[in-house]
DNA sequence: GGATATATGATATAATATAACACTATGAAA
DNA sequence: TTTCATAGTGTTATATTATATCATATATCC
């Protein structure tokens, strides 16, 4: 895909339902043995399999829909079993929390540790990745101001996509 | 309290505790008397009740600790009678919510409609609102060029205040 | 006054997340 | 090789946050 100075930090743009999400699961995977071998980490077949099923979700999923996924393969797992998987997965930069959903996406660039913003259409329930430097440094630069010293940035923008905008 | 150019957007600032809180607490209550009045809002006793405890926390406040304060003087409130008052103070916008801690401020600007950010000190649960036009430019900006219309935005940043940083 | 809408009371339950303790496997230290 | 330490998972229980539902009261409008 050609890249336009537009999307240039998009890191996960607004992709239509019928584009090939099984290749994005498996480029998401091998990503994360990437990360996970480079820094020592152990990507055990329980975190990986929490990781496929957020990837296959599509969008953003809570955890105990990811549990009801996951008893489809493990029939006892329970809260722990997840919440321990996404804590994991969350403390490497391989998924990120949003908030006003409690539900959790893969990150589309776990490599590079970076902030995030989120774009999260209310009709269609997709959401794209950014990480724009411009919002990063309105932020950094207005908290610098007021000495506040940034440990972590949520920017959740709740809306409605182009193609939903088309479609409805 | 004179203005510098780098507070002009700053709607709450971060506060020492020793600063006559009681008068924060009139001056929003009468803030949200206005703006009831002026909007044909029925600002009843228990939602002025709710708004006053907010207030009043110094900072965000969960539903369940507001429940709990509530009860002092109606007995018997239930999650219920929390989750309406805060429901209705939200939809016109004399407290926000912070998604990250599942809990509520006061609005420092209610009589103008406006997007927030919101720096929060991990150390002292103190919260600045901002209202940063270039953060929020540059979030326009960006989803636009995406086609994403903007219903709502959440600017959360975790991190430490300038006071904290000092004391620690 | 009666109809309608709005606000609150009251009970139950849903949805999200964590605590605590037990067991296993792995690998390092002695 | 035994012992110890650690990380990962299993299991049960419970905490925390939020909503559904139906009943009752209060205000408003005609």
């Amino acid at each position: 895909m050609k890249k336009s100075s537009d999307d240039r930090q998009v890191i996960a743009p607004f992709h239509s339902h019928a584009h090939d999400h099984g290749q994005c699961v498996v480029d998401a995977i091998a990503a994360a043995e990437t990360c996970c071998a480079k820094d020592g980490l152990s990507f055990t077949p329980l975190r990986r399999q929490v990781l496929e099923l957020i990837w296959s979700s599509h969008g953003p999923i809570g955890a105990y829909d990811l549990l009801e996924k996951l008893r489809a393969s493990r029939r006892n797992a329970a809260p722990p079993t997840v919440y321990r998987a996404l804590d994991f997965l969350m403390e490497n930069g391989l998924i990120h929390r949003i908030e006003s959903l409690n539900a959790y996406v893969g990150c589309g660039d776990p490599e590079r540790h970076h902030g995030a913003q989120f774009l999260i259409c209310r009709d269609c329930q997709c959401v794209a990745e950014l990480d724009d430097d411009e919002i990063g440094k309105a932020v950094t630069r207005r908290a610098k101001a007021l000495g506040f010293s940034i440990h972590q940035q949520t920017v959740e923008v709740v809306g409605q996509c182009a193609d939903c905008a088309a479609r409805l």
